[in-house]
DNA sequence: CTGAAAGCGCTTACAG
DNA sequence: CTGAAAGCGCTTACAG
């Protein structure tokens, strides 16, 4: 019974008896012993921890997908380690290489420019899954997730048009390399109804940003309805709109993308894209668990669905056809 | 030039003499060379890896914490990892035991009552740091850092008595083993205005749990002015004040505490009580890095400071004298 | 199926 | 001040 036995029934190697491994695990359970990560690691084990790359622990989307991987490295005992990076290309670099250990892994949360940027210097070797909005954008040969944005806010606006809007609007969160799924997702909706899609807002991720741009918006009777990249600046137009004495749904209708907590007990309650992002970083966690014990790589491939929610920030634009209508439904 | 010199500049040890030294370091920096963490922690080096115990990482007061924690560690080099724990003695237990490596230390987000049920199971020797809600609730003996939340619910409690308000009444965060301290201030406040204090409210953290309270709430004459154990369950009864037709701050104020970034947008813009609980986490840490390199305890000290930010959902109560008080300030 | 051997990359006493 | 030695706790070939 030598410890190379040990060894080997913890890391179920198929040479073991049937004796030996009852009677290993049983002296395992009985003196409650836990092998030394940091010698597994140094003699060539197998990861057993992940690092995952985020640019941000606070937003919603982030911290939910963060809570999704921490929970699913926990039922498999992975450790979870995170780094912050930011998008300027040294610090980025050193953030990664820092965190780099042999024998880890990563998932990148490259929802953002930054994020993207960080999985720029993760080395082709060291299994990595990625979250990203959506599949082309970035990381080719890359294994990777993502929910389907563009249907969900092609959905969105296409609501938004059936309530009688002649067209939607849209303030979106930060395109790179090329438009957001988002926005793809609303260009295409107003296309096949035949509207030409108005020039997007200026883009941005918070609250203080939404209200920025709501208060440029007010007064201009061409917005009645419009589609926001995120919650978090709805709830910003939101308040623009409330302050400058404009209804909401009354005057313009608001859409957001995410459903955060708060997102219902706003008033009026929020119409919104629910996202499971916590889900999607299960998803994510569960690929990188066979990219990194078979070595193989996985096909990408999407997850859960997202769904509009519609509560009070929505609604027909006044004194159209649409008031009727209303009615009708 | 043997490895164990490389070790001894690494280290900084004392005993190089300058010229390998830098001779040394040129070579480190032209090869980038890292050391190996795993190979330094099974060799007994020094600690460079936190675990942080939590919770919750999408409440804004413990996802903030983090927030501060990463940046901290980042800082140094340290790596740091995140291991939620659930309340459930066995679960926590579990938890925190695979989560332990010899050369880690932790901080435990300590607000609650999961993350105090983590700190038990932290071995004494391990260099530990708390981050609580007041210093006597629990850790004896442990270090530990607090925002001093007495003094600030306090004095949120006498700014809505000077308002004129007849008493104030209490939406807590849950209490244990004893009342929270943001209890304790408001409580204080009260008793050192003779006024008896009302029966606090059930306890909670959600938005939802705001609202359900809230709606019991509606139509309560007696209660003018409301102070919540956070920002979320403030947000609640406000939707449930705006529901039932009550206005805030007209028929009731509130403040809500912590001063999430969807504070200011909300319409009313909420009173509330600013934490800075990023900053408590680099605190945190900061005496992490003292305990575990001089192995020397410091004593617990408290940190940022709390601000009332009065914005637009308290107010006078309505007929009250203090109508007529308003006008003179 | 199961030991003895070698090595993972470091650090810390121990001799010079 | 600086090497040679031993060991941290594992794992993975290699012989039996």
């Amino acid at each position: 019974m030598s410890y190379q036995t040990v060894s080997r029934v913890i890391n179920d190697s198929p040479n073991v008896s049937a004796t030996s491994r009852t009677a290993v695990q049983d002296a395992i359970d009985l003196l409650g012993f836990r092998p030394n990560r940091a010698a597994r690691a140094l003699a060539g084990g197998p990861v057993q921890s992940v690092t995952v790359f985020t640019s941000n622990t606070t937003l919603y989307g982030f911290s939910a997908a963060l809570e999704g991987i921490e929970e699913a490295t926990r039922e498999v005992g992975f450790q979870m380690g995170v780094r912050v990076v930011e998008e300027r290309a040294e610090a980025s670099r050193a953030a990664v290489e820092h965190a780099l250990e042999p024998g880890s892994s990563v998932i990148v949360i490259a929802f953002d420019r930054a994020g993207a940027q960080a999985l720029t210097w993760v080395p082709r070797e060291v299994p990595t899954v990625a979250m990203i909005q959506a599949p082309t954008a970035l990381a080719p040969a890359r294994s990777s997730v993502w929910l389907d944005e563009t249907a969900a806010a092609k959905r969105a606006t296409a609501y938004l048009l059936s309530l009688g809007h002649a067209t939607v609007h849209h303030l979106p969160i930060p395109s790179w390399p090329r438009a957001t799924p988002r926005m793809e997702g609303w260009r295409a909706a107003l296309e096949e109804s035949g509207v030409v899609p108005p020039e997007p807002l200026q883009p941005g991720w918070t609250a203080q940003w939404g209200y920025e741009i709501g208060r440029q918006l007010v007064g201009n009777p061409g917005v009645t309805a419009l589609l926001c990249g995120n919650d978090d600046m709805a709830l910003g137009v939101l308040r623009a709109m409330r302050e400058a004495g404009c209804e909401v749904p009354g005057d313009i209708s608001i859409v957001g993308f995410d459903d955060i907590p708060a997102a219902r007990y706003l008033s009026p309650a929020l119409t919104t894209v629910r996202q499971d992002f916590k889900a999607l970083g299960k998803v994510a966690f569960a690929h990188l668990l066979e990219l990194s014990n078979s070595s193989r790589r996985m096909p990408a491939i999407a997850t859960p669905i997202a769904e509009l929610i519609i509560r009070e920030s929505t609604g027909p634009p006044l004194g159209s056809r649409a008031a009727g209508m209303q009615a009708a439904q």
